[in-house]
DNA sequence: TATTGTAGGACTGTCAACAGTTGACGTGCC
DNA sequence: GGCACGTCAACTGTTGACAGTCCTACAATA
């Protein structure tokens, strides 16, 4: 990993228009510059990416199969709206799969990576909103953790879908809410406990672990939402 | 579910040009029809659909979104060609994600889908495959039980993945291997001590019946491959 | 006032043509 | 014979234009 090889194996990259536009909607979708339920128009799209309506379509298309895209014939395309119940179902998901991969990284993980894991988890520590306990412990820390457990499944499929595809889902609701605030300090034991788990390299415990924390996370959210909910706020729908 | 107001507010399905060749091209590979691995030439594709290669190029776009297919600029695209290995890893993530749409099922199942899954298996047991114990146990009816649990699970982003997408990968391997095959008894029993799980309404002991039933197809797969291997047939890589 | 019919505008769906790139074949030289 | 180079055909990437559809607004009618 990350020798020169790599460097002079590695292909120029030949994107296509239709890949650098894919990209940059994708961007604009997970950072709300499109907001998610609003239509999004063929003509100025393409004028204000500077590109012809065809590679812009194409892009929506791969966008649509990615389920981040709604099309409905002769009337457009919506960014993909997620109610508070799709959250849900989308942590329930990730339990599931995370827990899996969380099993095969107990017995795939090298020390090298366990390394790693550990000053990650000692920098996180360190943070005055974790020792607190009151701070939003920043998403991009906690994706950080999970990515590289993820990563050590090395299992692709289940790397794609978590990482890739999943994540991006997630990030969405990052710029929405503070949903996921307020469990700094409990996150970081509950991350402590995973990687103690992966260290002893224990399957069972290690899914156990892993399934906790994001169940954990879950009922967190859900508890929030009904504070919210109670509160009069009406469910903004996202 | 299934009520008059249903068929009142489904709109009639405006299907764009798109979206058929869509279905036509996605049929085309799962069938085998157009064999994994192999490049796929948009000029005769879409001369041979009847259409113009805009809405070929756009469904193509689709399919890559959902992994079906890949393309390299330039070059063209090519049936995603999936390994034996791609096929453990993703039976690996089906282990883990139909465990927990079993779990969901436990809880929300109501007696009539109960009294589906309890006819369904009777009418299998009486098949002569499956007494016997050397048939295959047609996936079509392995598919059909799985299925119906999964919708059970009421999460749509979990029935959209397993019933969608994951079943569509599956079936590409059907036509190309009787690695599924020999095990229909055995598939027989776990599907029963799986409804008694379902019907007892436990979570914990349905989802390890699940994973239990996908883990031993996993390992049953994994011995016809080395068994293959051993036997000088160096894997034809699907 | 509420409903229906109609015209206009804007947008999507589709197509055909042009430009740029790739890979293969054949030629010439060592 | 083998290797390098140049040419060519086929294909992909992109564009612009045309046809068809839907939504909105407004007018007409009961």
């Amino acid at each position: 990993m990350g020798t020169m090889s790599e460097l002079l194996n590695s292909r120029v990259k030949a994107k296509s228009l239709v890949d650098t536009v894919t990209e940059r909607l994708e961007a604009a979708i997970i950072s709300g510059e499109l907001a998610p339920g609003s239509r999004l128009s063929e003509q100025r799209l393409a004028i204000s990416f500077g590109v012809s309506r065809g590679p812009l379509r194409e892009a929506i298309r791969r966008l649509e199969g990615r389920q981040l895209l709604q099309r409905t014939a002769n009337i457009g395309v919506h960014v993909t709206k997620l109610s508070w119940r799709d959250l849900t179902d989308l942590m329930l998901v990730r339990e599931a799969l995370e827990g899996m991969a969380c099993r095969l990284a107990a017995e795939m993980m090298n020390p090298a990576e366990l390394a790693e894991l550990d000053q990650l988890l000692a920098e996180h520590g360190q943070l005055q909103d974790v020792q607190t306990g009151t701070g939003y412990y920043q998403q991009t820390r906690d994706f950080d953790f999970h990515f590289k457990i993820v990563t050590a499944s090395r299992n692709e499929r289940l790397i794609q879908m978590l990482c890739a595809d999943m994540y991006d889902l997630l990030r969405i609701y990052r710029y929405r809410s503070s949903t996921f605030g307020g469990r700094a300090k409990a996150a970081y034991e509950e991350h402590r406990m995973i990687l103690e788990a992966l260290r002893s390299r224990d399957p069972d415990l290690s899914e156990t672990a892993m399934r906790a924390h994001i169940r954990n996370s879950r009922l967190h959210i859900v508890k929030r939402l009904e504070e919210l909910e109670a509160s009069g706020n009406s469910q903004p729908a996202l």
